[in-house]
DNA sequence: GTTTGAAAGATTACACATAATTAATATTGG
DNA sequence: CCAATATTAATTATGTGTAATCTTTCAAAC
């Protein structure tokens, strides 16, 4: 197990580091493996260096968290992410969010809004890949400390999800502009501890990230 | 692998049969391995009748869902279920109910219904184990056929682990009849087809189990 | 074009070797 | 003599190789 991963880590949302489960969340989620690819054992052993147990090992943890399905006497497969999966992604995480952000604005420290705008001033000289880092950052601050982690733990999940499918569609500077709006208005709703005005900017945020998705992946489903 | 579980499986909650990963699930559903316990592979491997490695995989497995936590050579163990994680879960049951139950109130047949008032009716006659069986199917039934699978298998996960934390606590008569009632009121909405009527009388059912289960939880947990 | 059958490839389960942890025992200091 | 620590023994986890079984693939025959 000595294998050193070219391109970094997903930062926040992957906990472990330096496992083998690591290393192929992190492929997922940057989309080297793609939705329906297959997950051979003795391919991914030789790859990671590794033997085949602590491989199959880890596709079994996937496959409790979701990422990878797997046949029985047929083997692994990264699961299907498809436009019905974006959708009900979409739904979770606006049930959760709410619930996690609720919690934030009125237990938040001073610091941690500082951080939020520190982040924000970053996004703005951003390119699209940096900015979905920078996005993904900004909400993990804001949900990470939350007392209930396992609510915490979903929304990661529902995140990686999000991020695999579209690591490899690229975002287009009009939606990049509106949702660093969309999080100056939620630091400027945070600042006044309002929560009604944050869940408002929050629904909205989510809703429109959604839209853009729904509308992109839909046609590039059409196309495939 | 030719092991026979005495008891039967936890019927709707569990996919996979004949497995070692549902029989091992199975045995924490049923408190047969309680919060905290070491789940050692040669002991199990010995219950199921199998190799190490099978067991190890299952064990992977219930860790991504959440059911186990493995420590780096130190093992696997029945993940703590305490006072804070019945609170988590109920909020993230208060979460996910609503939504699931909004669309079988609209979408719902007949015939469903007529399922879930036999169901009631066997409530009726049920001791306390068969009436957490029949209750945890009727709200299956309710949610099984919801277009977000995610959504579905998030709600069975938590529930599970609700049983886990209760698998050794009775149930008292006075809760029971109360319960009952509770579903009667939503089988009355239902007939209606009255979104918000059923949405009420959910979130009081769930609220007042969650008040029942906590009240009852929190004193278990001083005494020990 | 469909079916059949053989060969290659992969999955699964098992046994073994090694490394780490846990426990049990002995030793030392107060 | 007791408590705390150190040492040793047992247990357990981890990783590798291998054999058997099942799938898939590909080519030949119908």
């Amino acid at each position: 197990m000595s294998y050193v991963e070219e391109q970094s880590v997903i930062s926040p949302l992957i906990n472990e580091e330096s496992t083998i489960y690591a290393y192929i969340l992190n492929d997922i989620a940057n989309a080297v493996f793609v939705s329906g690819d297959r997950l051979v054992t003795t391919k991914l052993a030789e790859k990671y260096q590794t033997s085949i147990n602590p491989v199959r090992e880890a596709l079994k943890q996937l496959q409790g968290e979701g990422f990878v399905t797997v046949s029985p006497n047929s083997g692994a497969r990264v699961s299907i992410f498809e436009y019905n999966t974006l959708r009900d992604v979409f739904e979770i995480l606006q049930l959760l969010e709410p619930y996690l952000m609720e919690w934030f604005v009125e237990e938040h420290l001073l610091e941690d809004r500082l951080e939020l705008k520190a982040l924000l001033t970053k996004m703005e000289t951003a390119t699209d890949l940096e900015y979905r880092n920078l996005d993904t950052q900004f909400h993990w601050l804001t949900y990470k400390n939350h007392y209930n982690q396992k609510a915490v733990d979903l929304w990661r999940r529902n995140r990686l999800i999000l991020l695999a499918m579209q690591a490899n569609v690229k975002l287009n500077t009009t939606r990049i502009k509106q949702s660093i709006e969309e999080h100056r208005e939620i630091i400027h709703a945070l600042e006044e501890r309002d929560v009604t005005a944050v869940l408002g900017v929050m629904a909205r945020h989510i809703g429109n990230s959604g839209k853009y998705w729904s509308r992109y992946l839909s046609v590039s489903n059409r196309i495939s």
